[in-house]
This record gives structure tokens, C-alpha cells and sequence, in this order.
DNA sequence: TGTGCTGTTGTTAACGCTAACAATCGACCA
DNA sequence: TGGTCGATTGTTAGCGTTAACAACAGCACA
């Protein structure tokens, strides 16, 4: 009925006038306190839904120093992976009580990383998880000294801070063994963004892979995640063929987008998968069954590193130092992959 | 140097003391008032740097009424337009000076939009921004009397409160037209899941291109956005096909990640593209170039969308009641269509 | 019947900030 | 020379909440 012009939010004091009881006596009906004559209680319930009052989250975190949330510092929001990690995230710290703010970086920086965990810290936040795996970004955390607990996820093991990460080189070393499994003489090898900690997790679980294996390690095919990076490289593995290069025939690729533009490539130059050439992916994104052929790829679970990183904030803000484990990825087989073909 | 246990944060009152000054002079100079002597603010700018102050985000928002925050209500985040949508949305409002809350729903019952936009309400939010485009959800918002305003985008045209769309029929006409345009006799539909208002009006659009064409309007295929339902829509087809249906030459897929799994059927059912059938998909997700053949698809700018959200917000805030243009799709012709075949 | 406890309630003082008002100081003009 | 005005600065109050302490009842026990 009132215009729009506000009425005043309702106070603690007007509750309390409404219920005959001090200020103080609703705060603690609001709160759960013990020591509160169950009639009283009832009366202030009562009061409190009559009225629709709700308590005032600024003058909250001003006593008590705080705001019962979260900052989440983000890049590459718009991929499967990072995507996938908040929602995990936001549903953990909805569980667990905090609400969730999010700054998404506009480049890797250093500066877009300090910029933006100052910017929770004026805000008061009671922790920042911070979910950028990339060059410098990654660097920048490692040195903060935030007023605030800073809880890194996914840019591989640091000792100096709380981590959550997923276990790249197993992920990279179960694609590259089940290839090498099937007969192929060597894997070759398209990377992510040099930058990326999680692109050179997976180099380093490949060449181990290799190297155990006794297999020789050819140079690997620079990408950058997107499917584009992906056709480039096919191509250049399809010239390869063409030119009477004996090994190529298995490949993995750090991730399912850069997969998809690969099987592309290698279709356009007339190349079968996996009748000449096996593919592996990372990631696992729900649409792998469908490609042509369907991706074999290694899946990580994204949401339960979301979980795990609210778990471990939530441990450090209780005190407890918390060891957590790395969440570990999962070969999962389609069509891709085929045994190596007789030469 | 300080163990973690805070050395208590500085306040106005300290850099007081510090530059020689009342608070309320610091408090001027941190808010950029006029009336401050040159040299007093460099004084005080000096001591507030010095000092590594930063202002007190609760204790401004108690006494002002307002956070400088909105909070996002968004649902899908892991599908690429809502997370497409949310990087736009976030960018804008970092520049305008205000940080971003976000709530993911569950799932899209007026429950939970309901308790979603209630939490950003206790967290006194300057503005609720919703980005739910299902079923009841929708609905929800519509009656809402929140008390912030309330910003709805992508939900289609609304009369009632301030939105932000997407022609979606102009899209779905834009396809369907492009392939009556290469001759085919009618265009089949895979509908988004029924409760999407999205998948709705591009039901619309689809319809209302045929009526005017004066082509048949065949049954549509009911789908739920994920690549399997694309799947199960494209041996539908392919069933219909070998039946001898004739008509059974061009598809108008509701989005990319179905039309991805449509091609892979067909391509099982030895069905070529666009040879025997022409697709056309709609987002234009960034892997649709390397799909098997290169989708031709509708682009929807959904950075755009978050961009104009915000503008409807601080619009709003402003109390200059914006009135919003919806924004447009645009048709991307690659090898998935073509002309029918003459029969 | 007084003493001490326990459970319940109220009173007061912060938290850090901004808004409103008061005070001071020159300068300028009549 | 006194008064007025504007620019600058300081003082005070209050935003809505919780924490700390005080007060008061009722009860058990000596």
C-alpha cells in the first residue's frame, strides 16, 4: 500500500514494543540463546512473524566483525571447468550459512587478483576463495597477506597456504597409459595455455607416463583450451601423417574443447578416429558422448572441489588446519580410443 | 608481524589522530566531499595511505541504508549462456562501483527463488537482479513485492516490472526463414524443455515463420537443452526418414548442445548434413564451428544482456524509469544447411 | 529467616561511519 | 568598524545490533 519512499525497515525496538520485552530479549529469541522463558520466546515468535521483521545484516557484521560470507575470486567463467566449481561452491557455502560474493578477473594479473581480494577485504568478508590456476595470478597468491583467510582451489599443492586441488599428472598419466595400453608406440601431446598450472600438471603427467614406459617423448602442440587451438593442431598431426610420420597415432588433448576442434581437423583431412588416430580428453563435459566419435576423456569432479574448498574454509575459520586431500580424476572410455593399427 | 589475531582495524578516528584532523574531516576527504582545504586532504590522503586505511563497508552501509552490492539470482550457471550472461552482468556492476552477490537455485520452484531473493533481502542488497527463465520461478517473480527493486532479465517482455530480453522469436524466425529461404518444404522443431520461456518463444517464432510461409507445421520434438535429448530428437528423425517421410529435410534445433547431439545421431544413422538433412542450432556456444559439419546457428549476445541489466538497475536506483529495448539475435551461416535436395 | 545460586530479563555501551548542525575564521562590503 | 557571507573544520547524535554487566525473581539449603 505505501509508496515505494521507505517505511523504515523494522528495528529490533519495534519488535521488541510489540512483544513487551526489552531490545535485547529479542536479540536473543533471534539468536537461539538459551536462557529464554519458553513463554517469552513464543510471545517474541509471534511478534517477529506479525511484523515480518528481519534483522539487519550491516549492523550485525558491524558488532560483530562479521558478515557471514564469502568472496570467490573467478576467471574463465565461462568454462565448463570453473563454472561447475561454483556452483559446488555456492551450494556448500549456502549449507554452511554464508552467502556468496564473486569477482570475476578481467585478465590473470597480478593487479586484477590484488584488486579484487581488496575489494572483498572492504567488504568484510569473512574468507576469499580464490580459483585462479593462472600465471601470474597464481604467483600474486602465493605472497598476499590478506587480513582474511584466502583459501586457494585448483592451482595445485602450495605449502605456504590452504589448498584444494584436483591430481592433474594422475589424471594425464591414466590418459597416456590407457592409450600406451592399446599398443600405440607413442602419445603426442596438445597442452593448455602455458600459463595455466593445471595445463602443465597435465604435461608433466604425460611425459612421466611416457617415460615410464620407456616411450619417446615428442615435442607437444602448444593450445590454449579453445576448440580452435584444438583444429589447429589437428592439422598439423594430419600433416604429419601425410608426410610419412610413422608414431602419430594417439593424442591426448588437456582438454574436451580442444578435443572437439581436433576430431574436426583430422575429419576434414580425411583422417578416422580412432581407426588412425586415438583421442583422448579432459574434463568430461556432458556433451563428449556426443561428439563424432564419442570422447574418450578423463573426467574430474568439479563440484566436489567446490565442496571441498567451502570444507576447507570452513575448517580454517574454526581453527582446526585442516590437511586436505586432492580430488582425484577418472578415466572414462568411449569411442575414441582403439587399439594402434598394425604397421 | 602481528600473529593473526587482529590487531583491530583501523578507523576514521585513528587516521584522525594521525593527520591532526576530526574524523568527520577524514570522512570528507575519503568521500570526496568539496569543501576541504588542499592542504588538509593531502594531509589526510598522506595519513590514510600511510596508515593502510580503508573504510568500513557495514558501518557505511548502517548508517547509509545502502551496500553498493546487487544480488544475482541465476539458475543453469553451468550451461553457457546464464554463465555467459553472469560475466557480463558482474563486469558492469564492478564498473559502476557496485559488488555482486550471487544465489543459485536449486531448481526453478518459487520456493526457492523466493527464499534466494529473501536472503539477498536481509543482506540489504541495493537491488535484486533474477535470471530465471523457468516455469515457476517465473512466475514467482512476477508477483513478487520485494522490497528492493527487482530487475528480471531474459524472462521475455514483461509489463508488470523491469526486464531485459532476448527476441527469441526473432531469432526462431530468422532460422527457420533461412531455411525455407534454401527451398525445403517445411522445418522441424526440437523444443527446449516446456517450462523455459526461452524455449517458449522460440516455439513462437519457429510457428509464426512457417504460418507466414505457408508451410506445413509439423509436430515439434520435445527436448531439454542437453545434447542426449538432441540425440534421442535425431533418431526420431532418422526413424521418420527411413519410414519415407519426405518432408524430413531440415531441423531447427531449440539450442547448440542439442543440435551437437542430433548431428551425432544422424551421423549413426548414416544420415549426412546437410546433404540429406540441413540444422540449425541456436546460442552460438564458441565449439560450434568444429562440430561435424560447422553449425549454422542464432548468436544471442548474452554479455549484451548482462550489460543492459545492469543499466536497468542503476537506472532504477536513479529513479529514471528506463524503458529497455529487448536485444537481438543474429543468424551465423556455416555448413550445416543447405539447399534441399530435389526429390 | 537469611544466604547464595540459577535462570531470566533489562540497561548500558560500544561497533565505525555519515548527516546535521555549530563554530570559527577571513574577506568583503556598506 | 560592524555585519554578513562563504569556506573550512569540529561536535554531536544516531544507524541496528550484540556483549557485558546489573538487577531481580524464585528456589534450595542451612
Amino acid at each position: 500500500m505505501l509508496p515505494d519512499g521507505a517505511p523504515r525497515a523494522l528495528a529490533l525496538s519495534d519488535v521488541a514494543v510489540h512483544a513487551g520485552v526489552s531490545h535485547q530479549t529479542v536479540s536473543r529469541v533471534v539468536n537461539g540463546h538459551p536462557n529464554v522463558a519458553p513463554a517469552t520466546r513464543e510471545r517474541v515468535q509471534r511478534a517477529i512473524t506479525e511484523l515480518g521483521y528481519r534483522p539487519n545484516a550491516a549492523a550485525r557484521a558491524l558488532v560483530t566483525g562479521s558478515t557471514r560470507s564469502f568472496g570467490l575470486v573467478i576467471s574463465h567463467i565461462n568454462q565448463y571447468g570453473p563454472a561447475q566449481t561454483l556452483l559446488g561452491l555456492e551450494k556448500a557455502a549456502r549449507a554452511a550459512g554464508y552467502s556468496l560474493g564473486v569477482a570475476i578477473l578481467d585478465d590473470d594479473s597480478e593487479a586484477a587478483m590484488r584488486e579484487a581480494v581488496d575489494r572483498f577485504v572492504a567488504q568484510s568478508v569473512d574468507a576469499v576463495v580464490a580459483l585462479s590456476t593462472y600465471g601470474q595470478a597464481v604467483e600474486a597468491l602465493r605472497r598476499f597477506e590478506a587480513p582474511v583467510p584466502l583459501i586457494a582451489v585448483q592451482v595445485g599443492r602450495d605449502e605456504s597456504r590452504p589448498t584444494v586441488w584436483v591430481a592433474q599428472e594422475v589424471g594425464a598419466e591414466l590418459a597416456t597409459r590407457h592409450l600406451l595400453e592399446l599398443g600405440h608406440r607413442t602419445v603426442h601431446h596438445v597442452t593448455g595455455p602455458p600459463d595455466s598450472l593445471e595445463a602443465r600438471g597435465r604435461v608433466v603427467g604425460w611425459r612421466r607416463a611416457l617415460e615410464q614406459a620407456g616411450a619417446p617423448v615428442p615435442e607437444p602442440l602448444c593450445g590454449d583450451w579453445w576448440a580452435s587451438a584444438g583444429h589447429a593442431a589437428g592439422r598439423a598431426l594430419a600433416a604429419r601423417v601425410r608426410a610419412g610420420q610413422e608414431d602419430v597415432t594417439a593424442v591426448f588433448v588437456a582438454n574436451d574443447q580442444m578435443a572437439l576442434g581436433l576430431l574436426s581437423a583430422l575429419a576434414d583431412e580425411g583422417l578416422s578416429v580412432p581407426g588412425d588416430i586415438s583421442v583422448v580428453g579432459f574434463d568430461d563435459v556432458p556433451e563428449c558422448e556426443y561428439f563424432s566419435p564419442p570422447l574418450t576423456t578423463v573426467r574430474q569432479d568439479f563440484a566436489e572441489l567446490g565442496r571441498r574448498g567451502v570444507e576447507l574454509v570452513l575448517a580454517r575459520l574454526r581453527g582446526e588446519p585442516l590437511e586436505s586431500q586432492p580430488v582425484l580424476p577418472q578415466l572414462i572410455v568411449r569411442r575414441s580410443t582403439g587399439p594402434a593399427r598394425r604397421v
